[in-house]
DNA sequence: TGATCCGTCGGACAGGGTGTCCGACGTGGT
DNA sequence: ACCACGTCGGACACCCTGTCCGACGGATCA
């Protein structure tokens, strides 16, 4: 390997690992209780340990930074969505399984999600973001009620699209709600009642 | 009635009317597609027709500014929600009924309504005001809903505390979106799917 | 070893915001 | 004709953003 690539590779290496850094920062500050909006630059850099300036060499803006510290979040908050769509139909175990896991899922994230939901309420990038990504969701969500009607298994007197948005920001609104008051003595009981109240939806009694 | 008298009373009607004056400018400039962080004091109290420093003898702050302008829309959105959990529970013509009032209700105010879940998201003094405002609705749900498992009207397997919670907050995040994204020819539609699928949940296909 | 390169630092800067304060002004009440 | 009072507009201290630049220092290469 020449010498060039390997600085190369190297350099990339630390670019990532100062990322890295500030990303973490972030997420100290954010599970402090601080308020994503609520936090300068310069208080993000001094808790990573670089200088305000240096920080604008790593993210053009705080609305930059913020997509990518949540990135990982966003993922295994929607694989976890994506598992209830797929495998929470067949009975009402695998769905109370699959809706524990995405309180699982929203309870280890509170912080960064509750920053991407604070922040697309004032800024369009995050809010087109957001509101894509819980779409693309949603899309899942109807498909999988449509083939539910088609097959018999849902209610056929349900509007899909309605009522795949309607179960999807619920949940996540609910959820929000729930791990930000609550320790996690109630996870089970909610992941329970929402599994039934879904259930019911169904029409599959 | 004695001048002294007469003077208070012109005062707070003065005051009253340059307070009017601001709140309508916020509306307007929401209206208009303006975010409410974004906007300043100077723009306000410009659109106001006011000095920015008068803005100060009326408002400690935007927030305060926020909370009274929205008073009115929130007043109609969860009277809106409380006919529907009133009257929502007789048969599925009610709940449609009432559920495209609560749809009629959150387009008219919709940038007011906005602008407050936009503010809750960093404003830990809105955000307390809006939780306890939809808390104070999900426990009227919860109650009639409970009354309903009582009169075996309501699936009893529900839990009615997740469940009123879902449904509200489910069912604002949705009709938000929709609003903001419809013109208004969708309105019907979203009002008949989700009476559907509340409908549904309640168990009495 | 010494020259050089390059990332980081820290501070300065312009531009914009907040909330407070105060003197100047004018109008309505006496 | 006078005074009181509300409004104006500007100055103030403070905070934040995003950009720029000279200074520093550690790794790299001759």
């Amino acid at each position: 390997m020449p010498s060039v690539t390997r600085r190369a590779s190297r350099d990339a290496d630390h670019r990532e690992a100062v990322a890295r850094q500030v990303t973490d920062a972030v997420e100290r500050l954010l599970a402090e209780g601080s308020t994503y909006t609520s936090l300068g630059v310069q208080r993000i850099a001094a808790e990573a340990g670089i200088a305000r300036s240096t920080f604008y060499l790593y993210f053009p803006d705080k609305v930059a930074l913020l997509l990518r510290t949540t990135e990982i979040a966003t993922e295994e908050l929607f694989a976890a969505a994506e598992a209830w769509a797929r495998e929470g139909f067949e009975d009402l175990a695998a769905l109370e399984r699959t809706v524990a896991e995405l309180v699982a899922q929203q309870r280890a994230h509170a912080p960064l999600l509750a920053a991407l939901t604070e922040v697309a309420g004032y800024e369009p990038e995050v809010a087109a973001f957001w509101r894509a990504r819980v779409g693309r969701f949603v899309e899942v969500l109807r498909r999988r009620l449509a083939a539910g009607q088609k097959a018999g298994t849902v209610d056929r007197a349900l509007d899909p699209t309605v009522t795949a948005a309607w179960m999807a920001w619920g949940a996540e609104r609910l959820i929000a709600q729930h791990v930000a008051g609550d320790g996690g003595r109630g996870d089970a009981r909610l992941a329970r009642g929402l599994a039934t109240a879904i259930w019911a939806t169904l029409g599959r009694t």
